[in-house]
DNA sequence: ATTGGTGCAAAGGTTTTGCATTTAG
DNA sequence: CTAAATGCAAAACCTTTGCACCAAT
């Protein structure tokens, strides 16, 4: 996404702009490893060397709040997701990377839609991570 | 699960049976709600006062590693299932009530197949939360 | 008899809260 | 100008660790 899409996006949203705010969006909108709290603080504390822990999480409150981004709770850590269609993610028992998957959207589909109509249940939204070796992993074995 | 058939299933795995391990898997295995550590600790307290949440922690390390329940991290608190079929978690967004659906079995199994075919990825175990709100507290606010 | 589980206490690490200062609208 | 975000510090919370004692095999 944009820079500049993203700004006019959070605005939209009501959300109060700052420069670490959309610093901290673009990281989470631009990664597609799912960052932890730690990982988002890293890749922008150079541009704001004054940035602290609790602005990420104030902001990251923010836009899970505003259902710009999606909050993976993970035993040790949480780690965020920005691209909020239904998919699959990938998750590494190895080395922690976590992918997404979009080769079985349409059976992704189907089961939303299958369980939306046999549960009445309306899904706001949902998490579906399958775990496993990660083929980086399972390449370096051999 | 019969009392017997689950220590049977312990000592089969390895697992040096105690009373309070026999207790805490006594009620991961019967309970449906996917309970807390606290509420484990409130479920079995009664029958061993002595217990401490230590021993809970520690138990329920043991079975995850042996793969006899499954953690589901949220935000705040993991909580434990003792399902390992592939199935679906209908989580509320209200309430917090977690409920096995098996409504759409079929289907996921189809979706585990699909994507261990077309992303060559071997699946361990899976989690798949759909969010939203349960009957009970959308039937409250009508 | 020996290994390891239990219980008590303390520590660890992630996330939240309080508050003064600064910034966005 | 006013409301709210930032940054610093401290606290809260869940979970893990260390260790002496006790229990299971």
């Amino acid at each position: 996404m944009l820079s500049n899409d993203l700004h006019q996006l959070m605005k939209s949203e009501g959300i109060k702009i700052t420069p670490q705010r959309l610093a901290i969006a673009e990281v989470l909108v631009n990664s597609t490893d799912h960052p932890s709290v730690q990982q988002i603080y890293e890749r922008v504390k150079d541009h704001f060397p004054s940035l602290t822990l609790n602005t990420i999480y104030s902001t990251i409150n923010v836009l899970v709040k505003r259902g710009l981004i999606q909050e993976l709770p993970f035993q040790q850590y949480s780690r965020y997701e920005s691209n909020l269609n239904p998919h699959l993610n990938l998750v590494c028992t190895i080395c922690g990377d976590i992918a997404d998957s979009s080769a079985a959207d349409a059976l992704v589909k189907d089961l939303l839609l299958n369980v939306e109509g046999s549960e009445n249940f309306e899904i706001a939204w949902q998490r579906m991570d399958f775990y496993g070796e990660c083929k980086k992993c399972t390449s370096v074995k051999d």
